[in-house]
DNA sequence: GGCAACTGTCTAGTATTCTAACCGGTGAAT
DNA sequence: ATTCACCGGTTAGAATACTAGACAGTTGCC
């Protein structure tokens, strides 16, 4: 919403290109950009995307470069942590909500008796995390351990990975993984 | 482009989450949805933006570039997780000592009654965490607050900060920094 | 077998982005 | 001072994203 037409523009001006020059090159009319640049409307990846082309860069450089200007309070009660997960058996809590250019995802995630996430696969990440309450059987490609309170895990998210809670009681996981595409 | 579809679609299955429930938390339609994980429209980067926030994602995260790492094991347990702190009052428990490339530190960390980290300065990094067990009073900057177990932080560490354990037990926290300067 | 509560997809209509053409302003050459 | 070339901004109309609601398939309960 808001920085991307100021960096978009920022980004234009640093190559010294004109608005009606930078159409030419990424096949979006000048107009679109115009608007674009001053936050009028919002423009669909595609039509992002080509634009970056234009200007030698990516989407994910172009976000990467963004960085909100909006300090956050870096105290989170429990009540803070907003709920990302199915509620049902298992309970994703995620910390830092509004922190701005988050790098890392942190949860507490609590599984109830016999929750199991299912196979999951590659996301490109890294993830670690300590079981603190319960028992925890993770799975990492073809391995597989159970963990207990105090255990710890890290791996790579290309690998396709389960969790399951194999204890009679909740178990707790407070987990990280970078970058925060989970 | 056409792995957006695809990515969007993974990241809400590796939830559980329903086409219908991930619509009603961003406020995007559920048909909407439906539509861009089967690549038939370019979302706007606003309508984007809102359903990576339901899930806890960014756009930076989301566009992300692809690094490869080769995993190691990936589990640990509690007598693998090496000591990086200085043993008296304050222990650092890190958590995948070989993996190659790390990006995240994740700790495990114990305060004894009243120990104290002193002031820190640190590189430009980011940290998070949840307090587990005990009382920590932490001051970022200019703010201080005690923080209860369930608990949590996000701050950016060039900010100086410091914990102290205000309890009459051991305090405990699970704590994450990425990138990992150490 | 229903019936209810899900799942994801499809369609008709609305809202928004995007384009083409036009607008006034600047500066340089004649 | 006119003309020309360029700049970015504005605005109807075309193209596309987005929404509400209907549709079919699945699961599970009675």
């Amino acid at each position: 919403m808001s920085q991307i037409g100021e960096h978009l523009r920022e980004l234009r001006r640093r190559r010294h290109l004109g608005i009606r020059e930078l159409a030419a090159r990424s096949g979006i009319s000048h107009s679109t950009i115009s608007l674009i640049e001053r936050d009028r409307i919002s423009p669909s990846v595609d039509t992002l995307s080509a634009i970056l082309d234009a200007l030698g860069t990516t989407l994910p450089g172009f976000f990467s470069g963004i960085t909100s200007v909006v300090p956050s309070s870096p105290f989170y009660s429990s009540r803070d942590c907003i709920e990302i997960g199915n509620h049902d058996s298992i309970s994703y809590r995620m910390l830092g909500v509004n922190f701005p250019n988050r790098t890392v995802l942190m949860l507490h995630e609590t599984y109830a008796p016999g929750a199991d996430t299912g196979e999951a696969f590659s996301h490109q990440a890294q993830e670690a995390g300590f079981v603190m309450t319960g028992a925890v059987e993770l799975t990492v490609g073809s391995e597989s351990r159970v963990l207990m309170p105090g255990d710890g895990y890290y791996f790579d998210s290309r690998s396709p990975h389960r969790f399951r809670n194999v204890s009679n009681e909740a178990s707790q996981i407070i987990s990280a993984v970078t970058p925060p595409t989970y």
